[in-house]
DNA sequence: TCTAACTAACCAACCGGTTGGTTAATTGGA
DNA sequence: TCCAATTAACCAACCGGTTGGTTAGTTAGA
């Protein structure tokens, strides 16, 4: 059993190691200003190995991508699972499925919005299908509580960029300020400005 | 006159050709994605020239990024001349100093907005302190509303996170789309979006 | 004549990517 | 069971080209 685990998990160990160095060396530097050298060196393997595993550099970085994406997807999938729930909770799940990416997978996160935020260096056909993707699906989301009348009538798909933009605003703060993220707390502000706003006298 | 003003401006002419090249180059390739070579061919200048007026790659870089600094807080400033007009048109006035930069000088919002929401490499201390600024600023204008009766209370910083997060993310996306940004629309949906949020039905 | 503006040619270091080959384990046929 | 063939994993050395940066010298206008 020991045997069979460390054939099976330190097999492809370098691979996974180059995985883990150059998702953390090009979540600091970007993608021009990382090395294939500085990435094999991190990760204690030769150069010719991340040839051997990825084909090239860019290879290696749209597996990272491909890596971020599934995550960002599964929570999104998560927080439709509350679906039929009320729409103040389904923002909730929303909104906090974005921000405990980033508390988990902090270097994949860097990364994706890095991209997302046209940090990119050339706009990757993955991250922009998978943005407007997002978009659309929080599109349709408010578009039918506008329907339904729980929120007023309002440009939808503003009003998605805007909502997404406020999580994304805290998560580009923390990246460059390194002070950490309240999850809970930020949730909680970002849905309560989102549905109420921040006026006191409200048009009755 | 036109040949003291040919002096002047054509004197420097190279200067101003390799500053108009690297805000054009740095906006779409990044700072480590672009080459002085590129700058310097693209300026029809010898490479050397950017030595002899920019010391080297960064120091061009450095005052292309001071320019761009300048224009935002010229923005600001003029933002906060309405400082005795009501909140509404004043938030309205700095949401779009923000907005119409972007359409007025893309190349150099580009490169300030990539830093700003951590595309950057390394986090330029010029770029972190205007960004922290204005927060800082914003908040101030924040908390006065909420002392004085107009915003409900709640956290002012988070607050200006999140109305500064709201543009951001237009112009993020029209950075990687390329569609156009319909300045006054957006003005008017983020202000009234931050005062009465999206609710019908509001608590009275 | 003096100096600011400009240039061609050059450099070491580094870039992404390749080569040819070694090692150790796995497989399959007799 | 044993051995030959195959394969995955790994590496030192190298490739052509490009990088940021330098130098020594030329041009032209005041």
């Amino acid at each position: 059993m020991t045997i069979d685990q460390q054939a099976v998990t330190e097999m492809t160990d370098a691979r996974r190691r180059l995985l883990d160095a150059g998702a953390r060396i090009f979540a600091s530097q970007g993608y021009s200003g990382t090395g294939v050298q500085q990435i094999t060196d991190a990760a204690g393997a030769n150069k010719a190995m991340l040839y051997y595993y990825f084909t090239n550099k860019d290879g290696l970085y749209d597996e990272l991508l491909a890596e971020g994406i599934k995550r960002l997807e599964d929570a999104v999938l998560a927080a439709e699972a509350s679906a039929d729930t009320p729409l103040p909770s389904r923002l909730r799940a929303f909104v906090g499925g974005m921000l405990n990416i980033v508390a988990e997978q902090p270097e994949l996160a860097r990364i994706i919005y890095r991209e997302v935020t046209g940090g990119g260096e050339s706009s990757r056909p993955a991250i922009v299908k998978h943005f407007s993707e997002s978009i659309q699906r929080l599109t349709v989301v408010l578009r039918t509580a506008m329907e339904s009348g729980e929120l007023r009538l309002a440009d939808p798909v503003l009003s998605a960029y805007s909502l997404f933009g406020m999580p994304v605003m805290f998560i580009s703060s923390h990246f460059i300020t390194g002070r950490p993220l309240d999850v809970p707390v930020l949730v909680e502000h970002i849905v309560a400005l989102f549905l109420d706003g921040t006026r006191k006298e409200e048009l009755c």
